[in-house]
DNA sequence: AATATATACTTTGCAATACAAGGTACTAAA
DNA sequence: TTTAGTACCTTGTATTGCAAAGTATATATT
């Protein structure tokens, strides 16, 4: 075992809560997203990123709109849905909870409800 | 796409830290983990957790011992080897890091680094 | 002794998903 | 036409949470 594999394992799920965050703040399209996650210190490969995206617009969570670039091909311009805007609210509530429970089991005590 | 699923997905990976955090402050069996776990309200059954001890002991993070219990039939009481508490100190940079990143993107612009 | 109940540990099969690696398509410059 | 850059997509694999069913031990009841 090791930690990068660990790691890895961790930001599983919230790749999608990550993503969603970085949405709320305005469209982007897939090479906007890698780069800015990057910036946040989460690294995410096209391969895993696609399939999400594909994923989150099937459930009715993200939309896009073809935009021209002035340098190569058109871009694919995901913004979140009213229907993603409440998921998102959902998925505040779940990481809170997991803050929440890390933090139980750290201190060995007292909760310590963090709110954003 | 429901809810609990995406819950079920974020905790993938945590749990692993989650349950090392819990043993760090003390041996305990399967059983008395789910109910440490659910008290700090994180889910977890028996098909998830037998797995990931085996596999945790496996990888000489955990090692085991008997002990008989007064009721029912003797327990495998799980204790941190030297090398779990190395490898926790790494989750728990991990966790840092995780935290570290969705504040920046809640937040829209500055890391807030919290130390534990 | 035989049966029932409670407790504890284990295994099998499935579904979700991060990732590596490779592929397709469009644009513009050489 | 070729090359380089950008962007999007697909396939195959490994990991792992979980439901469900199974095995084993100890104690109480009949």
């Amino acid at each position: 075992m090791n930690t990068e594999n660990a790691k890895s394992q961790m930001r599983k799920g919230m790749l999608e809560y990550c993503i969603l965050l970085l949405l709320h703040k305005g469209p982007a399209y897939a090479s906007d997203i890698i780069q800015q996650l990057k910036e946040a210190q989460l690294i995410v490969v096209e391969g895993t990123l696609y399939p999400l995206l594909t994923r989150l617009k099937n459930d009715r969570l993200l939309r896009y709109e073809w935009q021209e670039s002035t340098q190569g091909p058109p871009r694919k311009y995901y913004a979140l849905t009213l229907d993603g805007e409440e998921f998102l609210r959902h998925l505040d509530s779940a990481w809170n909870e997991l803050t929440n429970t890390v933090n139980i089991l750290r201190s060995g005590s007292e909760a310590e409800v963090v709110l954003t």
